[in-house]
DNA sequence: CAGACGTGGTG
DNA sequence: TCACCAAGTCT
């Protein structure tokens, strides 16, 4: 407990801090294709995509998909290598897999509709706990508490007066954050913080000046502390198993037919490793074995 | 629960 | 330039 517990605001200061918010993102909103009214299919293909992706490179790709797969049967009716491909270099090629895999079981146990309860939410694939509280919010303008990084740090720097929030999520901050949620509108309070997060209290450099709730800020108030505590850990990249598996399924993307195994071997230097590597894809399931000396993604034909 | 898992833009 | 960062999930 180094850091002190928050105090969650009174009454007056929640009210103010709602509309100052809500009022904000009236005005501030990004005009996004996938805010604009669409299915809750295409609701959650966009949270798939924006996991750990930013919203510029989603745009494209998110389009492209939706205007080919308009439908979880659509997709399902497809091999789940289309999807790896159509994915192309969004990064974290396990979501188009996850995401085929959800579409399939919409189809089979939803009746080919996005389920709107969470527990049937958290249980297709690549939905863990924001992903359900988005779709529920955002798909379904329903109650939840949505936490992602932009609003925990919103959070963390208004009302807890700290420049970050913790690593992982505390019991106190779940708390916080279900206690913050208004009882009119929950899922605009949700999409406010977020692009509050997004656009003006960002990680690096916040613009305080254009903040709606700057005068209500607990880490203003503090005189802007610099986070304590352990520091993000870094993701090392090069010379990784990461880059050799991204540079492997570029290959295979990049190729309409079977890839011949020596046109593998030429993007990784490292044997063991390169060998190494395309069993995980395998293991995965974002490479299908085609015969003794060639691969491709899963379900060609 | 810490670490694996892609990719590319940027302060 | 080069770490840091981006609407996380899974094990």
């Amino acid at each position: 407990m180094t850091s002190r517990t928050p105090l969650p605001p009174s009454p007056a200061e929640l009210a103010r801090l709602h509309e100052d918010v809500v009022t904000w993102f009236a005005s501030a909103a990004r005009d996004l294709p996938w805010r604009r009214g669409v299915s809750p299919w295409a609701v959650m293909v966009s949270e798939l995509m924006l996991q750990q992706t930013p919203v510029a490179r989603v745009m494209p790709v998110y389009e492209a998909w939706m205007d080919r797969w308009p439908t979880p049967a659509a997709l399902a009716a497809d091999p789940p290598g289309e999807a790896v491909r159509a994915w192309g270099r969004l990064g974290y090629p396990r979501r188009a897999l996850r995401l085929h895999a959800a579409a399939t079981a919409i189809v089979a146990d939803h009746g080919g509709q996005v389920p709107r309860e969470r527990d049937a939410l958290l249980s297709l694939p690549g939905v863990g706990d924001y992903t359900a509280a988005a779709i529920i919010s955002f798909a379904f303008s329903g109650r939840a508490v949505v936490m992602d990084t932009n609003i925990r740090r919103v959070f963390a720097r208004v009302v807890s007066g700290v420049q970050f929030p913790a690593t992982a999520v505390t019991a106190a901050e779940r708390e916080l954050a279900t206690a913050l949620v208004p009882d009119h509108v929950p899922h605009v309070w949700a999409a406010a913080t977020m692009e509050l997060g997004a656009l003006v209290c960002t990680a690096r450099s916040p613009r305080c000046q254009e903040c709606p709730v700057a005068e209500l800020c607990g880490w203003r108030a503090a005189g802007y502390p610099a986070h304590e505590g352990p520091a993000r850990r870094g993701q090392s990249w090069e010379g990784t198993d990461r880059q050799c598996r991204g540079r492997l399924m570029a290959v295979l993307r990049d190729a309409v037919t079977a890839v011949p195994k020596a046109s593998l071997d030429v993007v990784w230097p490292d044997v063991q490793q390169r060998e190494r590597c395309l069993d995980t894809l395998v293991a995965d399931g974002l490479v299908e074995p085609v015969d003794a000396d060639s691969f491709a993604l899963p379900g060609h034909r």
